[in-house]
DNA sequence: TTACCTGCAAAGAGTTTGCAGGTAG
DNA sequence: CTACCTGCAAACTCTTTGCAGGTAA
């Protein structure tokens, strides 16, 4: 785990005191160069494997709570029982993998520009998002 | 209640008997001419209120998961907590307001035709949805 | 030391299921 | 009459909360 200190302020900043298990989440989310998506049980998975530590789903549940409301982690719709996430918080888009239940990250280079002709009153639009669903062309 | 006889047939269609909770629901959902958003929760209270009769939740539930596995209904993904579904089973997109928590649909019409330059080997594409997120404008 | 954190288990919300009595065909 | 349906309550899944013992500062 290399960038700990980073993780410390990470966490301090979203008012929580760096742990232990939150240092263990904080090297799995954001230890990495890709996108990451995850639902709550598949972290507490990968944790257990990779760094051969145990951490509770309230633990869990916590501070990924957290790190959402301060904008480290974004909840993405999709049709499912449960809660994902994605730690590219950017309004950005996804290819949904119906056979394999996978998402993969749409740059918006690969998507042209969305024009939308319609306007509500007293509204403003605060974002757009794509969900582009594919599945075994079989 | 008019069309009893065209929500008898859709009933059957869907492996499901006419009985009178099932076109209760019937009337609520299909007699109508636009679209309809709904959870469980809702389309209960509906029933109650318009209606004056009583459908138990599982009653609800049962017709509809049939409804949506025929495609007379369609499941909405948004960052919510319940299920909410659609009358509307065509492909389209939607409007999300952040305040009220209503959804609208957007026509295909209102949206410029979206273009993707990506793909994935082996898949073919089944759907694009767009979501577009609203808020008030001060 | 004090305030915060952890892990467990219990509680909640939404949804599904099992079952005994009821209804469509 | 038979198979299917209803409503209730129990069960289930995901998520949140309460609490007693533990830890960061």
């Amino acid at each position: 785990m290399e960038n700990t200190k980073d993780f410390k302020k990470k966490l301090r900043s979203a008012g929580l005191r760096p742990t232990k298990q939150r240092l263990s989440i904080c090297n799995i989310l954001f230890n990495r160069k890709q996108t990451f998506h995850f639902s709550v049980e598949e972290l507490k998975d990968i944790i257990e494997k990779v760094d051969k530590s145990k951490v509770s789903l309230a633990t869990i549940y916590n501070t990924i709570n957290a790190f959402k409301n301060k904008g480290y982690l974004k909840k993405i719709s999709i049709n499912s029982d449960k809660s994902y996430f994605d730690t590219n918080t950017k309004n950005h888009h996804h290819f949904y993998d119906e056979d394999t239940k996978e998402l993969i990250d749409l740059h918006d280079k690969d998507v042209q520009k969305i024009k939308i002709n319609k306007s509500i009153s007293g509204k403003k639009i605060t974002s757009i998002e794509i969900l582009v669903k594919v599945a075994n062309s079989n």
